[in-house]
DNA sequence: GCAAAGATTGTACAACTGTACAACATCCTG
DNA sequence: CAGGATGTTGTACAGTTGTACAATCTTTGC
């Protein structure tokens, strides 16, 4: 996954940068598009309205940052969840379906500002292409995670798609309703319903 | 699309509103929740933007007037979809995921509206009851259909849950990356892991 | 044919948007 | 400690937003 680490170690602006992308997510969250001003990241990141224009060339590149960010993170937390798992395939399907739902960073907070990405993705032409990027990240990785449970490359390609799209759907479904909503019950559902996808029961035992 | 059928029967304001909700709807299709103006509503009516005060309290409702329309007119569409489908359970399942992606209303326009309008059910409580509304609606009606595959009321459920959740990821795929979706291919896929969910080959056949 | 009622227009208004920029503060170097 | 560079502030600016409303046009009942 390319980092966007741009100079050496990391430049002067990296923890200026940092403040403005939590800031971002924190309103995103929060007040959602219509309600992410620059005027309400600044006050979040606890800075001048006019300090974002000197770290971003404007909001609109900011918040395609902050969404490459959190994809990076996102995508490197289900990827290390599958490294501490193990090389048992069943094992390490396991844990990218759990770890989807479980860890404490994933919770409706940060589904809520994924649905807002997904939204600005249909508008926004740079989180659009971030979005293509993590995406298809995301069903190469997921596609490799079930090539063991497929015939062919092909299959594995579809079983990805299908499994993608469910937990695009919990995930969907928990943030818009984050009360009526039981991480370990979807847990539990995910996998039996991926172990029946997979043909394998063993997933969900 | 439809039409923007005049007074007859209804109140006299039910044409206008109608077309102020296509407008509306279209906006949204092309410009996102951000580029959604009154003003640029009312051009895509062919109206005065002052219109639209008159025919509504304002342009939150208006919007969460559309999404209320939109979603009767889907669960309206997918309901006609199965009952033409008969009797057996297997048909009515099957004819409901098909029309999930075969109808031709149901293209990418309609699906972009939709992410627009989970994005909104975030912030906007009028869209989040909308939302809520609909989606229960939905996943009874959904667990109504898969109930003759399952043991119980609570596995009906819990399948219906997965089902929509499915159905509800591969919307957002379609709406996303419309160009690298093909509907035919879709449909299949959708229909062969549903088989592998509700344990019945012959749904998928 | 003519008021009265309603539909529709265009615009005014205050509030807010993102950005640019001069002023101020702070730090580092020599 | 001087002096320049850079981080940071607050505000000004032009443009856009949603809404309110007087002015026009259109229909309707008698």
């Amino acid at each position: 996954m390319p980092v966007n680490a741009l100079p050496s170690t990391a430049s002067p602006d990296a923890g200026m940068q940092a403040r403005f992308i939590a800031a971002t997510l924190a309103c995103l969250a929060e007040h959602g598009h219509h309600g992410t001003t620059v005027r309400r990241i600044a006050k979040q990141a606890g800075v001048a309205p006019g300090l974002l224009t000197h770290y971003f060339a404007g909001k609109d590149a900011l918040i395609a940052q902050a969404y490459a960010q959190l994809a990076d993170d996102v995508l490197a937390r289900l990827g290390s969840a599958v490294e501490r798992a193990g090389a048992d395939p069943v094992a390490r399907l396991r844990a990218f379906i759990s770890a989807s739902f479980g860890t404490s960073d994933m919770g409706p907070d940060l589904l809520r500002v994924w649905v807002h990405f997904w939204a600005m993705a249909l508008t926004d032409a740079d989180v659009a292409a971030a979005h293509r990027d993590t995406d298809a990240t995301y069903r190469t990785y997921l596609a490799g995670l079930v090539r063991p449970f497929a015939a062919d490359h092909q299959e594995a390609a579809a079983l990805a798609a299908a499994l993608a799209a469910m937990l695009d759907g919990m995930w969907l479904s928990w943030g818009l309703d984050p009360d009526s909503f039981d991480g370990d019950a979807q847990t539990a559902l995910a996998l039996d319903m991926a172990a029946r996808m997979v043909n394998t029961p063993a997933l969900s035992a």
